[in-house]
DNA sequence: ACGGCATTTCAAAGCGCTTTGGATGCCCTC
DNA sequence: GAGGGCATCCAAAGCGCTTTGAAATGCCGT
């Protein structure tokens, strides 16, 4: 059942049906009545190919996924994935996934806009000065950044959380504890969010005259296995952190299994604080020691990814405006006064 | 640049232009040069929403995404992305997904299917019987089951791995260690990858006259909690089992906990074997005490799924062939003879 | 010199929708 | 009663590609 048939069916013009399911004002009520239910009763459907020939749009929204031999996706990107769907499901909203090579990612980027293939895209894990955002925002096509990109020469909308917040908090409870010697296992510093963290934890220390050492400070790729190198590396220095801040539960697994190895016990020798992203498979109230956390769920935030893009796409927003959510601080039994 | 204009270019109509591009014999191979040369100069790419109007195909391969408020997606599901970018990088081979409510999926499946809005799809982590599979059998889409289902009327092409075996030779294996109490600790029973490691498990047991009890076995969605409380109920109980097969790392994890706090330690209390889907971000070698597993990459599969979906939208592939990928039994501490 | 046969090229008809630029009819005003 | 304004509706022209059916071209044998 095709627009052509449709119109046939109703002895009236494909403009006008086309109008009528479209929501155009130059259509009479009754018209537009007997159009919709028609197409009810028929199940007709727009072919969306015709209809993206047509206009242009496409109806989807885009992500280019870097991939390589030794490119490893991030688990937390099921919990967008969640959070996508959420909104996604029960608005026809699909999401294309274009791999590309995590080298080349212009390619793909240039490629998907050039042929019209989705309407917006969705940027995450943001570097400084970020060449995708720069990027999508050149090729002109609408885009949500999920986190932040810093020194780019414009505006741009984006959703990220307060991650210099979080940490700063998170620091500054363990100063009050009475640790002088706090440590960040921090995820990859080329990516914001992590400079964000790290700029969270200095502020902290320094308000209370402490100094983040660099010995004290490890940036890795967010696995068990960097959590417990660094952790290891850490604890065994000569002036051994006694609290550690830590970016992901994956990075706190290692770092419990170090201490353990170590025969560090917590909170007595060791206090730690993890950001939790909210997994449903790995939950920090189910750590041996209870993890104090700070939280914040990804999962939510991909739905307002959606959300907002979805909302771009119809033109009902427009602009840079940033979103910026704080974080829980969750205080659980991995923290104490120091000794 | 389109082709109209490209044609025009070349003093050539489009109907050469496009037959020279898309390979078909009937023009000659000078003019084809031509063609092909002055495409490659401008840049030229064919608009693929016009392609898919006259031809019908997307170009694109889909997945329906169960989602819900409840509904978790489970991490494995990255590794098969991983393994799909493997693959569709370089091949422009985008993923479409599809978010729909989990409790009906099959309005989506009928959706995109209608709107031809892919070529192919992935279904995966299949049922007994399974609808998805029916349904796309029955709307005529190419597609590639990741696992198996049981109990169709007709065959279908999947790729799966030797569930039953691997989950039989790890057991015999603690068998021939002397275990008699052996408990699985099993994902969501209704999958049919938890099915076959069921009875891979108990066809061991019964090979040496042993049985698993009801009460030794569990199953569950795969978490850590999951896993944890699973270990709990079994190793309190009168009769504890002496080793454990389990099917997720992240259950794992949770075992590990359980042992921990009733004071068991492992190998000499317990012995465990887990099956490993080769995360980048847990590994079985760097649990503290290493564990061995049956060890099967998810990202190797996502990318000969991949590769399988593409060559049938080619039409290179059809039938309904099944592959059945071995499994490696990989020995490490975590298993010894029992007491 | 001409018909027959490949080979190569083309014009035009879709594919199914949106949208431009009118028509048409009706009511109201002066 | 002419003219303007408004509400409805429509025919037809795209969107950029593929593909059908036919035409032009060149070559051969007779």
């Amino acid at each position: 059942m095709n627009l052509k048939q449709l119109s046939l069916m109703l002895e009236l013009s494909q403009t006008t049906v086309s109008r009528a399911l479209n929501g155009y004002p130059e259509v009479s009520e009754e018209t537009r009545r007997r159009v919709t239910d028609a197409a009810k009763r028929h199940g007709y459907r727009p072919n969306p190919s015709a209809r993206r020939l047509a206009t242009g749009k496409a109806g989807m929204i885009g992500y280019v996924m870097p991939t390589g031999a030794s490119v490893d996706i991030d688990p937390h990107f099921v919990e967008f994935l969640s959070g996508l769907g959420d909104y996604a499901r029960g608005h026809e909203l699909d999401l294309v996934l274009s791999p590309a090579d995590a080298l080349d990612e212009e390619t793909t980027y240039r490629r998907i806009v050039a042929n019209k293939q989705v309407d917006a895209l969705y940027i995450s894990a943001p570097y400084s000065a970020d060449k995708r955002v720069a990027l999508a925002h050149q090729l002109g096509i609408p885009f949500i950044v999920h986190g932040r990109s810093e020194g780019l020469e414009f505006d741009y909308p984006f959703i990220d959380i307060d991650n210099e917040g979080a940490f700063h908090d998170a620091t500054r409870l363990l100063v009050q504890l009475g640790h002088k010697r706090v440590a960040l296992i921090n995820g990859d510093d080329t990516q914001t969010f992590a400079i964000f963290r790290e700029r969270g934890v200095r502020r902290a220390l320094s308000e209370s005259g402490l100094v983040l050492e660099p010995k004290n400070i490890r940036s890795e790729v967010m696995t068990e296995e960097n959590g417990y190198r660094a952790a290891r590396r850490l604890l065994e220095a000569a002036d051994a952190p006694t609290a550690i801040v830590c970016s992901s539960l994956l990075m706190a697994l290692g770092i419990v299994r170090a201490a353990r190895d170590l025969n560090l016990v917590m909170p007595r020798d060791l206090s730690l604080v993890s950001h939790d992203d909210v997994f449903h498979w790995l939950k920090p109230e189910h750590f041996s020691v209870p993890l104090t956390t700070t939280r914040s769920s990804i999962r939510a935030a991909g739905a307002r990814v959606a959300e907002r893009l979805a909302a771009r796409i119809s033109g009902l927003e427009d602009g840079a405006r940033g979103e910026i959510w704080p974080v829980d601080l969750v205080v659980r039994g991995s923290i104490s006064g120091v000794r």
